[in-house]
Formats: C-alpha cells, structure tokens, sequence
RNA sequence: GGGUGCUUAGCUCAGUGGUAGAGCGCCUCGUUUACACCGAGGAUGUCGGGGGUUCGAAACCCUCAGCGCCCA
C-alpha cells in the first residue's frame, strides 16, 4: 500500500466518470442471485423513455442509493434494478411532432409503422436519462435494465390481464370516461389535472309560463344533449311539475322532469338539466331514470348529430352559439362572469378533457383495493412517515374503477379478440386467435404495465431465480405525489398475482423539491434548478449531500443553488482533511491502541465517532435522512476539523503522536465509509487514497463500539472547549490579532496539565520567560486560570462590557434556577436528576456571578 | 364541501414536557505548519393570537387567524 499526497482540491468533473465505470465493470452493482447474503430490493421507479433527469428525480435517485449503498456495505446482497417505461401518450406524442415537421400523421404511416418509428426513436435518442444517472452515481444493476414493453413484461401484461379477465375483474362497458380531444384517447381520473378556470355559469329558461324550470350550466352547449330536467323529491317549489315534461329550447324535444335525491336543492336554482351522455353525475341519474344517452359531441370535440345549426361547431364556438340562440329567444335569465370553477385538463398536453360517453375496457378495482388498504392495515405493508397513511386509506376505500383501455397505437394492444358472430376471447401468452377473429386495436394504459414493475423485471410469470430470490422489493422510494398513479396500482396487482404477497414491504415517501423560497418549480416560472447543470458546476456529490440534507421524511424541501455550493464546500473540507492527515502520517495500519492508554482527545474523538456511527446508522434505517446527514456534517466540520485536528496539530509537528496517527486515520476511515452512500464519489477517491483498499463500495459499514463511550473524556474536551472559546473571546474584544504570540501562564487542575501545550498552541500563548513575564490579566474559566502579559494596556471598556454581559447572563441563569429550586411544586414532582442538574447550574452561575464581579471591580476605573 | 398539513432568527427549516437550534445571509478581525470552497469572534426570536392542562409548554388540549396540499 503506497501513500500519495493529494491535489489541493477535490475536481469532480474529473474523477466522477472514471470512478464510475470502474464500479460498474467490477460489477459492483450485479448481485448474485445464488448467494447465500440476505436480499435487500429496490426497484427504480422507471422513468419514461422520453425523460430526464430533473431534480426531483435527483432526491428520489439519492435517496434509494443512500439505501442501496448502504445494505451493500452491511452485507446483503443488495439489488438496485433500473428500467424505463414506455409512456404510451408522451412517447406518442414526441414521434408524432417528428412527424408533424415532414408534414405527416401517425395515420398516413398506417399502425404497424408509426410501432416501428417509435421503436425506431426509442433505439437512436432514448436512454438520455440512463446516461445521467451514471454522471449521478446511481448504483443500479445495468446487467438486470428491462423496459416496460420488452419482450419478457409484455409476457407480464398478457398473463396478469387474463387471470384478471378470468376472475371477472376486467370488464368493458359504457362509461363516462375522461377524453382528451386532442390525444383523442380515453384517460383514467388520475391522469387528468383539475385547475380553476375562468368561465361562465349561465342560467336559462326551459319551458314557459307557469311550466317553466330554470337551470344552470358552465357547459351551456351540452343542453343539446339534455334528456331531462332534475329537482330534489322533497322540494315544494317544483313538486308541481315533477312527472311532466317540458320543451327543450333550441332542439324542440320533450324531455320529463324527474325527482332525484342527488340533486342539492341548495345549490342555484335547485333544478339541474340531465346530460348523461357528457356528466357522469348525469350518467347515474340516467340510469336510475331509464334516460337516454345522447351524444352531442364527436371524438374532436364537435357538434353532431343533434340535427341543429350548431352541427359541425366545435365545443368552445357552440358554446358562445348556443347562449346566442337562447338569448335571441329570450331565455337566458342569469349570467355570471368570471365564474371560477374546476376544469379537468390532459395531462399530457393540457386539452381541456370533455367527460364524454364512450365504450371502454375497466378494471374492476373493489376486491383489488380492499386487499390493498388491508396490507398497509394489517401491517404487512409500512408506510414511511405513517403520517401519510391516511393519504392512502382515502384513496384505496374511494377507488373508482380504472379505465384502462387508451385510443392510441404505442403500448401493450389489448389481448381482446372478437369473433364474427360477436365471441370475445382473451389470449395469454403463445395463445393465438382462431382465423377469423379481429383484434381490440386499443392499447393498454401505461400504469398497467408498470404495476407490475416490481415483479415483472423479475422475470414473472417465470419462476425465475431472481423472483424467488428478489420477491417481495424491500422498499419502494418516490414522491407522494405518485402514491396513487404507481404505488397504489403496484399494490392492487402485485397481491393479486402474487397470491397475496404485497411487492414491498416499505413504502418511504418524500416530498417534492422547490424553489428557495418554497414555491413550487416550473420553466414559466423560471425557477426550475437543472441538476445536471449544478452538477457540472459543483459535483454529483454536491447535488446529493444537500438533497439528502433536505430530505426530511414525506415534506417538501427547498432548493438553492448557494447550499449546494455550501455542500461542495463541505466537500473541499473533507478533502483538505484527509489530505492534511495524510500529511501528517495518519494510517489504518496496525491495531488501533487499547483505548485505556490514549489521551482525552484522542478518546474524545473516538467517543464523537462512535455515538456519530450510531445515530446516523439509526436515522438512515428510519429514511431521517436530513438528520442524518446534519450529524455526519457537524462530526466531520466541527468535531473532527474544528477540534481535533487542531489541538492534535502541535503533537503533529513535534511528531509526539504516534497513537493519533493510528486514531486519525480509523476515524477517516470510518467517517469516510459512513458518508460514502451519501457521497460515492469523494469518499470512494479519498478512502483507496488513504487506506490502499480496492473500494470502499466494498468496505464493511461501520459499527458502534460500545467499549469508545466516554462520557467522562467528552466532558473534559468539553471544558477544554470552553476555555479556548472563552481565551479567543478574550483577545477578539481585545483586538488582538490571532498571529499576535503572548506570553501567559496557565494554573490548571491536574487533569488538564496533559493537553497545555495543545492549548497553547491553539491559542497562540507562549511559556513566559523568567524575569520578564509581568502579567497584566488574568483570565478565570471554572477552575482553570490563565494569567497573560500584554505589552499593550488592557482595552478596560471592551474587557468591562465583556464582563457585564457575562455577569447578566450568569444572574439571569441564576434567576431562572432558584424560581425552580424555590417552587415547591418542582421539588416535589420534578424527576431527581432534572433537580440536580438544576442545583449544579445554581452552583455554577454562583460562583460565575462571584468571580465575574471580583474581576469587574479590579478593573481600574475608565 | 370532506380530508390533511403548516405557522420557530432576514430566508429555508430541525426541534414530540426540563436554560430556544442548524444551514445560508449579516457584522468585526485575520496571508496561523490542510482548507479563503478557510479560520476566529459576534448580532438577530414575547416559537402566529388567545385560553387551558402541568411543578414546568415551542412541544399536549381547546379556540381564532393566515397559508398550503389532496379529494369531491
């Protein structure tokens, strides 16, 4: 093992890939199946082929290497397994912009060659993503990547959705479903995002004279499709008209007025116009009352078929003819404007969705969902912060069910075949339609397929040795906005197909990353952070510390540029740590020397490190990851560069330090192994620098040794703490410059004779020359004294204000401490040892308040 | 409308009954045998308002006010 002295400064940009690539071709990251090592199990959220790296990608990707890195390192045989998914409508909707600039449609290529352009894309420009997580230090399995549509998933989809099909929980009925006009597809209720727009409600007259009924509507062209009139049973101002029928405007149809107990008399007029073709409340009145369903509207969202002049208008240009027409005859009675109020638009490319009724496939999720909030019930399932399990309950119990057919050409084709004669018949696996039948052209929903996510990559249906070995994922890590989109559905399939073992047994949650005020990011904005910009910048290290820092479990974290430049900082200082230690001879080499035989600052460090060891391991197991990585930051900045690296510095230069080589560099060692999943990359360069090892990927996690704690050391280190503290207060009021040397004599218990010459190195006091030393201060710390010679007279105001504010702060501990000891509530109830704590501080601030006002009243006056 | 959070230093946030904390920012000093991406020292809070429980409340309960998210 050869020792080099390192560059001054840690170059990320330069070190980061190489490193990689060395991991991964030792094939760090490929855990073997056979091994005897207890499984640990993540899989990656896939991101969508078309994706890239943002930055909350980059908090979920930390956050699962951090464990990954980490069961790694404590001896499971860890699998981190990453994978794309195919993202039916968004990758549609990229290779169909291609398109768009050779002025074509999907359509003019006809189905089996847009599937082949699209596969096509996917081979040349997908897969960016995957590049960045490499810059990122994911340690994923690239051997074990999938992808939702490859061949082994797609076995996945045709084998689930049968057994489905086969149990009667997969359907296909009339519904009202989500439709985008645009996609021209269906949608399920998740993947439609509701806003409060601006609009109109516009209130008309149906009927006349003493007949007439008015209502209410934003979506004033939808009458046209109206099939009836609805008032409360129990409301007396219409019970006169309930049986008849009445006119509809414009159309000139009869359609009756019926009594509903789901109309809300409360709200406008107390009568509502029945749509049941375009409102799904409408649709279940509809129902109840053997209406009929008329569509008004065509897939692009056009008037048709309602044999009026408003046929061939389209929804927004009816809209404003509609209020026209009725207008003109009178009928409008109200209009209110702006009216806010909920619009549902596509998620993917922000077309208001018109709920339209249409023919789809459904899951049935009632049994599904019932054994999905019975897992987390039950316990079988955790989720993490249990503060977010309510979140889940509501969304389980309420579950409507799931429309997963979609009207487009890129995804799993729906395994649904239908005969000639009307037959349905479902194919699995290697089965094939008899000659003759037509296949369902609709595609399945995206989510169906990565429900299966964490056992289809595992090679299920096969009984491969990875799902034996893998099944069921340890944790599963994202943000709680896609609970209910991904998690919940992994949930309802995987109990399902796995015969009631759930695919993972810890859901952890984070929250989403803003910007530094806490507002929400977006490009209008112009607050988005880019990290694979910061990451050019300040480091993959860097991003990760300081999301890992901001990671406080299920809450949304802010994010500035300045405290990921602070965490590089933190970076540049472990550096110069380790390369000053290495200067100085630290080394792993040998037996660490029995503890009873270090000094106090060795101990102290050793004890710091050890209950460091301890609470960092306790908060990553419990996803505490901000705290975490407070402690890791305040051990290494404070603890061991602040302190021991200073009051070890003068048995360093007079090379009296061989037990504080040995203690610094296990320190190293071992601080650089606990930070390593939260920063690969440095601790990786620093660690095989200092000890000679292959990598500390490999290096066995940490492990408290109760035989460190030192209560007593730590309390010494603590006092010496103080005194130095109080020493560079001392010469900072006094405006002395920290190079000045002055000379002064210590009169210190026994017990702190050993580190003076730390001290005064530290504080820059020299041993006073016989004869010459004339002390002009004396300094009092507890028991300890210090008398100083300064060649320079005393800054009397500065010393007298420094005093004062002591002696205040010291009376008013003092005040503080006898109204406890003084109540006798306190010293009957208050636990014993909050009592004698109390009494210590009493003692302390007395002979504080003692000595402070000696020494203020030896001051010669100003 | 139903559910669920939040309100602590200038900003962003920790802190689940025992003398109010961190990072960043701010002020002063500084070419110390690692590090100026640094060091030393310092300033800054009636812990949203009111009430209650308790020997003791930032923390537990009630209430009011403001902000947010999810669902309808």
């Amino acid at each position: 093992m050869s020792q080099r002295e390192l560059p001054p400064n840690f170059s990320s940009a330069e070190v980061e890939a190489p490193l990689y690539e060395k991991w991964v071709a030792a094939g760090y990251f490929t855990p073997d199946a056979k091994s005897e090592k207890p499984p640990f199990t993540i899989v990656l959220p896939p991101p969508n082929v078309t994706g890239v790296l943002h930055i909350g990608t980059a908090l979920d990707h930390t956050i699962q290497d951090i464990l990954i890195r980490m069961k790694r390192m404590k001896g499971f045989n860890a699998l981190w397994l990453p994978g794309t998914d195919h993202a039916g409508i968004a990758t549609q909707n990229v290779v169909e912009k291609q398109l768009a600039l050779e002025r074509l449609s999907r359509h003019d290529l006809g189905r089996e060659e847009f599937v082949k352009r699209v596969w096509q894309w996917k081979a040349e420009s997908s897969g960016a993503i995957l590049q960045q997580m490499r810059r990122f230090g994911d340690s994923v399995d690239w051997t074990r990547e999938r992808f939702t549509m490859d061949e082994g998933l797609s076995r996945a989809v045709l084998t689930i959705f049968k057994r489905l099909y086969d149990a009667g929980l997969i359907y296909r009925a009339e519904r009202i479903i989500n439709w985008c006009p645009r996609c021209m597809t269906a949608l399920s209720d998740i993947e439609v995002d509701h806003s409060d727009d601006e609009g109109e409600l516009v209130s008309i007259r149906y009927g006349d004279g003493d007949d007439s009924i008015v209502v209410a509507t934003t979506r004033v062209e939808t009458m046209l499709g109206d099939t009836a009139v609805a008032v409360h049973p129990d409301d007396q101002r219409y019970a006169h008209l309930v049986g008849k029928s009445i006119l509809l405007p414009l159309v000139n149809r009869l359609i009756p007025i019926i009594a509903d107990g789901h109309v809300d008399p409360k709200f406008g007029t107390g009568a509502v116009k029945v749509t049941p073709a375009h409102d799904p409340n409408d649709f279940e009145i509809g129902l109840r009352h053997c209406l009929a369903n008329i569509v008004m509207l065509s897939p692009e969202a056009v008037v048709t078929g309602t044999n009026t002049e408003f046929d061939g208008l389209d929804r927004f240009e009816a809209r404003k003819a509609v209020v026209e027409a009725l207008r003109a005859q009178g009928r409008i009675v109200a209009e209110k404007r702006p009216y806010i109020h909920a619009v549902g638009h596509c998620q993917r490319c922000d077309t208001t969705v018109e709920p339209l009724l249409s023919k789809q496939w459904f899951v049935k999720v009632a049994p599904l969902a019932k054994a999905a909030g019975d897992a987390v019930r039950e316990g079988k399932v955790k989720i993490e912060p249990a503060s977010l399990e309510p979140r889940y309950f509501e969304w389980v119990d309420n579950m409507h069910d799931w429309c997963i057919s979609r009207q487009l050409w890129w995804g799993h084709r729906i395994p649904v075949w239908y005969g000639p004669n009307g037959e349905v018949i479902v194919t699995g696996p290697d089965e094939d339609a008899p000659a003759g039948y037509i296949q369902d052209p609709d595609v399945l929903d995206t989510w169906f397929s990565s429900a299966l996510w964490p056992f289809s990559t595992l090679g299920w249906p096969e009984q491969t040795e990875d799902l034996k070995k893998f099944y069921p994922t340890s944790v599963l890590v994202t943000g709680y906005d896609i609970l209910f989109f991904w998690v919940v559905r992994m949930m309802l399939f995987g109990l399902f197909a796995m015969e009631g073992v759930p695919p993972f047994h810890i859901i952890a949650l984070h929250g989403l990353v803003r910007d530094k005020f806490g507002k929400k990011m977006s490009r209008s904005k112009g607050n988005a952070i880019d990290p694979l910009e910061l990451m050019d910048i300040y480091g993959a290290d860097a991003v990760r510390f300081t999301l890992a820092r901001g990671a406080n479990p299920g809450s949304d974290q802010a994010l500035a540029e300045e405290w990921i430049a602070g965490s590089r900082n933190f970076g540049t200082k472990l550096w110069n740590a380790t390369r000053f230690a290495m200067m100085n001879g630290a080394t792993i080499s040998g037996d660490l020397p029995a503890f009873e035989t270090l000094n106090a600052v060795d101990r102290w460090i050793l004890s710091r490190l050890n209950s460091t060891i301890t609470q960092v391991d306790e908060l990553l197991e419990a996803y505490e990851f901000a705290r975490a990585c407070e402690l890791i930051y305040h051990f290494a900045w404070d603890d061991l560069c602040d302190w021991y690296l200073e009051l070890s510095k003068e048995a360093f230069a007079t090379d009296t330090a061989h037990d504080s080589k040995r203690v610094l560099g296990h320190v190293l060692d071992q601080l650089l192994r606990l930070m390593h999943p939260i920063m690969p990359f440095i601790t990786e360069e620093l660690w095989t620098n200092l000890t000679g090892g292959e990598s500390v990927v490999l290096a066995e996690w940490p492990e408290p040794n109760a035989t460190h704690d030192d209560a007593a050391g730590e309390k010494l280190i603590l006092q010496v703490q103080e005194i130095i503290t109080e020493v560079r207060r001392f010469r900072n009021d006094q405006g002395i410059k920290p190079s000045q040397r002055i000379p002064g004599r210590f009169y210190a218990p026994e017990e702190f004779a050993r580190y003076e010459s730390a001290m005064r190195f530290v504080l820059r006091i020299d041993y006073p020359e016989e004869g010459i030393f004339a002390p002009s201060q004396t300094l009092e710390i507890g028991k300890f004294k210090i008398e100083l010679d300064l060649s320079q007279s005393v800054d009397i105001v500065a010393e007298r204000a420094r005093l004062s504010k002591d002696l205040a702060a010291a009376k008013k501990d003092r005040e503080t401490a006898i109204v406890k000891l003084s109540n006798d509530g306190f010293m009957a109830k208050a636990p014993a040892n909050v009592v004698v704590e109390i009494k210590e501080r009493l003692a302390k601030t007395d002979s504080d308040i003692e000595r402070l006002t000696a020494a203020l009243e030896g001051l010669p006056s100003a």
